[in-house]
DNA sequence: TTACAATTATGCTTTAAAACATGCAAAATT
DNA sequence: AATTTTGCATGTTTTAAAGCATAATTGTAA
């Protein structure tokens, strides 16, 4: 994709809360730079280590944000829907990526260069703000879960963790099935376990009649449950 | 304390990096509504929950930032040095604080109230970025120790803590002895662990000639194999 | 100084979760 | 269609760390 005025309508439609903050010469700045991507399922977008270049706006798919730890273990940080933005932080950091991003499904990413985002900010305290606030909220959510992962114990935390995708994710039109096709290791992966015990204790939920599993769809029966159990159970 | 020229000259000195941002009418705004206070030992700046009203920054002593979990078992998150700020992140996130704040020595302490920070941001975009910078190294922070918390053994977390206060309040005079004076329980907080565990594994690494134990006395005799450990070991 | 409480130290027991093993079913590849 | 791979399910074993109990020591207040 790469004719102007396309790109500016994708844009304007889709970059929703930043682009109403933007003068018309900040627009065109952005039409200017912002160049689409697609990522296959489970490709990589940015890698620990690497240096932050861009600015990421998830325009369709869900990307997930993760680190690698010991013995190949991985860790869920954050999930991404459209339209949300990532790959910032480390650049606003001074220092390479302390986490990867990945497509969890085939999606459509933006990207904009970020001395461009910072000339920006330079010029827009409304653009200043909005990091601001994204960074702040993002802080208290990584304590929180530092506090949750730590110290809750394994049913909590997997309910905790269906929790956090219906509310990232949603539901299907039936209003009970997730919104997202995932598989049990990934769902290990964001709950801090092995994949043996998201099955086993997705099982034992199902059996509870807390949920009902039919492969990867999970429907959610149960949910006031679940937020009990998720408060420790 | 409240004479303005003693104030002025206690703030110029000490907010070091903020104030060098400044401009004079910015400072006047500062000195007109900086307060100070003084905290005894283990005493609470501002709890979990509480709405946040002040912009803290610590002109002596140490201060922890924790959160109390699930059977009173506490995660310390972050601790501060003079001279530091703390306690924007909630009200940049415009929701209550997540976490505590206690001294953890008798401390001095300064308050500013966030709307005068937020109406200087507004006005000064090295402000701006200072605290973009500043959230975002702390959401970097954060998110590694979410991972190092939760995947590395009892060893390995024992030895990074050790690191984390050697970084943050160094040595005495002597180069060796860890310049903060702590007691098991707040080490086992800072590490994910019980008490018990924290004054085993201590005991172990002095046994091993990696540290010597004199009551709250740490030295740290053998740093190269402390980051081996702390590395996974 | 004595007395009391809090902290540190160690040993023993229990337990939650990981590690491992195996079988089965469903996709994906040939 | 046949075969290989991948993912799901469940049972068994092992282990790291928590929990508990009990001293010993230290600090603190009467």
């Amino acid at each position: 994709m790469s004719i102007k005025s396309t790109l500016e309508k994708v844009i304007s439609e889709d970059l929703a809360e930043i682009w109403s903050l933007l003068n018309s010469e900040e627009k065109r700045q952005i039409t200017d730079n912002f160049e689409i991507h697609n990522f296959k399922k489970n490709q990589i977008i940015y890698a620990e280590k690497d240096n932050p270049v861009y600015l990421w706006c998830l325009l369709k798919g869900k990307v997930k944000l993760y680190k690698d730890g010991i013995g190949g273990r991985q860790q869920i940080l954050r999930l991404y829907r459209p339209i949300q933005y990532f790959g910032y932080r480390a650049y606003f950091a001074s220092e390479p990526y302390v986490s990867s991003a990945a497509a969890f499904e085939a999606s459509t990413v933006g990207s904009l260069p970020m001395d461009v985002v910072k000339s920006m900010i330079d010029n827009n305290r409304d653009l200043a703000w909005f990091f601001i606030h994204e960074l702040s909220k993002n802080l208290g959510g990584s304590d929180t879960k530092i506090v949750t992962l730590t110290q809750k114990h394994i049913r909590g935390r997997l309910a905790e963790a269906l929790i956090l995708l219906i509310d990232n994710y949603g539901f299907e039109d039936d209003g009970k099935t997730l919104k997202i096709y995932m598989a049990r290791e990934d769902i290990a992966n964001l709950s801090n376990m092995t994949t043996s015990n998201a099955i086993r204790t997705l099982s034992a939920f199902a059996q509870e009649r807390i949920i009902t599993v039919d492969g990867r769809r999970i429907k959610i029966v149960d949910e006031a449950k679940l937020r009990q159990i998720s408060k420790f159970g």
